[in-house]
RNA sequence: GGCGACGUAGCCAAGUGGCAAGGCAGAGGCCUGCAAAGCCUUUAUCCCCGGUUCGAAUCCGGGCGUCGCCUCCA
């Protein structure tokens, strides 16, 4: 079966099929750096990296390729403010935006070029385009004409007349035409700068990803990706540049993610909604914010709330907790009934994981599907606490190794679309005030935070079996409000710590 | 003004011609001392009006509503 991708250039569905078989080139519009990153920026980055993970499952060779812009007027306006070097500013950002990007469990690129180690390639590219008459220079500015590129317009839709049409063109009276983009811009005193024909000056923005994607992939590659709100005037500019100057196809499937929204609202410093992503780890595990972004397919728009947050904790919880269920049956090999299972149920814990990667390979095949991979997912996830449920691992743990099978399947699917699953939250790292609540209720005059959760279960268990129900249940509340949750199986008592949320 | 999306249950959301996925929340039941976790059952005139079709959430036309881009933006 192939995978169906949506082209921006042609506003349909289409078969993807790599220029090279079993090779995919890939270039994704990365950050500026002049500020941490927000979830909107997160979002787009997470987008392109479950491609990437599901293409590689695939069984492609994905080189991808990001660029970081480490020039331009935003690090040198915020540079200015706080009065320190530009460079200075954009490799602090650099920095964070990496920290932050393995935060989320997002993969590195292949090749991740700056902005400023690629100027003897734009100057390059700057010179061919003047050569062949598809750029000015005025006064140490370099322009593209747009007028000189049949072709402007065919991604975003739009032609020249009905931009020019709108009154939110900035009017330039150096340029031939309003729409004319700089591709190198003279230096103002103060700011950073490089040697070039055409004086002192720096990159314009669009360059870059036209030199870096040719440089490191050659055209035309296969996919470029990028938020929406960049289809006009980014990638735009940067088909008409590298068509121009290389007179061949630039990028050959264009895919957009979808913008993300807080409450309803565009993210937007005016609105004092401008969520940055180091924030929202802080409060959430990576696997969470993954998991709400991936319930919404990566093109529709997606609202972003605590609220959506609390919920995808919830639904990440019950994707660890037949994994954990799973594990902690064979560990105590708990057998909750003598009855063996039945043939057909045999027959469909077997199936369930051949059906649910059928099913979740249909789905991303669609255009990349998230939501409907998850669906097949938490088809698997029923299935799996249904059979444990009545079951367990059975005597002997005769059915470990089919409820092993269904079990792998959810981490290897879970792993493409690069959600971490950490069943370890019932053996973790308890707090300190575990031992004052362990001393007053158990007894436990020791300093280990495990052996104490132990002694309280222990305490637990004897009162139950006392039908002291004042006792047990003081034990369960003092550490409830740890944040701890009792739970009773067949195999005994265990605690579980649960996210927040 | 130009270009383009979207409107599916209380909330989120998949589904582009054939009995409406999934998650969260809710209800009932099972299990439990009570819980928790889990299991079973349950919750939809698919924004409105026309049209095409044996058949429409899905295609076409109109209307209403929400949003994005057109300026730096992921």
């Amino acid at each position: 079966m192939t995978i169906r991708v949506y082209n921006t250039l042609s506003r349909s569905k289409e078969d993807f099929v790599p220029r090279e078989p079993g090779v995919v080139a890939m270039y994704v519009c990365g950050p500026t750096v002049y500020n941490h990153i927000h979830i909107g920026n997160a979002r787009t980055f997470l987008t392109f990296d479950v491609i990437r993970r599901y293409l590689t499952f695939r069984g492609f060779d994905v080189r991808f390729v990001q660029n970081i812009t480490d020039v331009d007027d935003k690090i040198i306006a915020r540079a200015a403010e706080e009065g320190r070097p530009p460079a200075e500013l954009a490799a602090e950002y650099t920095l964070a935006f990496r920290a932050a990007m393995d935060a989320l469990g997002v993969e590195r690129p292949t090749v991740q070029p700056k902005a400023t180690e690629t100027i003897p390639g734009m100057i390059e590219m700057t010179e061919r385009l003047i050569k062949t008459g598809h750029a000015y220079v005025v006064d140490g500015d370099v322009y593209f004409s747009v007028r000189s590129f049949p072709g402007y317009g065919k991604l975003s839709g739009r032609n020249i007349d009905d931009l020019e049409s709108g009154a939110r063109v900035d009017v330039d009276e150096r340029k031939q035409d309003p729409l004319d983009f700089a591709l190198w811009k003279a230096a103002k005193p103060g700011e950073p700068h490089w040697p070039s024909p055409w004086g002192e000056g720096r990159p314009g923005w669009h360059l870059e990803c036209s030199v870096m994607s040719e440089q490191e992939l050659g055209l035309p590659f296969d996919i470029h990706g990028g938020g929406s709100d960049l289809v006009f005037p980014h990638h735009e500019n940067e088909i008409a540049q590298s068509e121009a100057a290389t007179g061949t196809q630039f990028a050959r499937y264009w895919l957009h993610g979808g913008m993300l929204q807080i409450n309803s609202e565009k993210m937007s410093k005016s609105l004092g909604n401008f969520t940055l992503l180091k924030d929202v780890l802080a409060a959430y595990p990576a696997p969470v914010l993954r998991l709400l972004m991936l319930q919404t397919h990566y093109r529709s728009p997606l609202d972003f709330s605590s609220d959506r947050l609390d919920d995808a904790t919830r639904s990440y919880e019950r994707l660890v907790t037949p994994l954990r269920n799973l594990e902690w049956a064979k560990r105590n090999r708990a057998v909750p009934t003598e009855q063996p299972a039945h043939a057909d149920e045999i027959a469909a814990i077997e199936a369930a994981p051949e059906a649910a990667r059928t099913a979740f390979a249909a789905a991303m095949d669609d255009d990349f599907n998230t939501a409907g991979a998850l669906a097949a997912l938490f088809d698997l996830v029923r299935a799996l606490n249904g059979f444990l449920e009545s079951h367990g691992i059975g005597d002997n743990a005769r059915y470990a190794g089919r409820l092993d099978a269904a079990a792998d399947t959810m981490r290897q699917l879970l792993g493409v679309l690069g959600v971490r699953i950490d069943t370890s939250s019932y053996t973790a790292e308890y707090p300190p005030l575990v031992l004052e609540i362990a001393r007053d209720l158990a007894g436990y005059d020791g300093v280990d935070t495990r052996a104490a959760v132990e002694a309280l279960l222990a305490a637990r268990t004897v009162a139950r079996n006392e039908r002291n129900w004042a006792a047990a249940d003081a034990v369960r509340d003092g550490l409830a409000s740890l944040g701890l949750t009792v739970e009773d199986t067949a195999a005994g008592s265990r605690v579980v710590h649960r996210p927040a949320g």
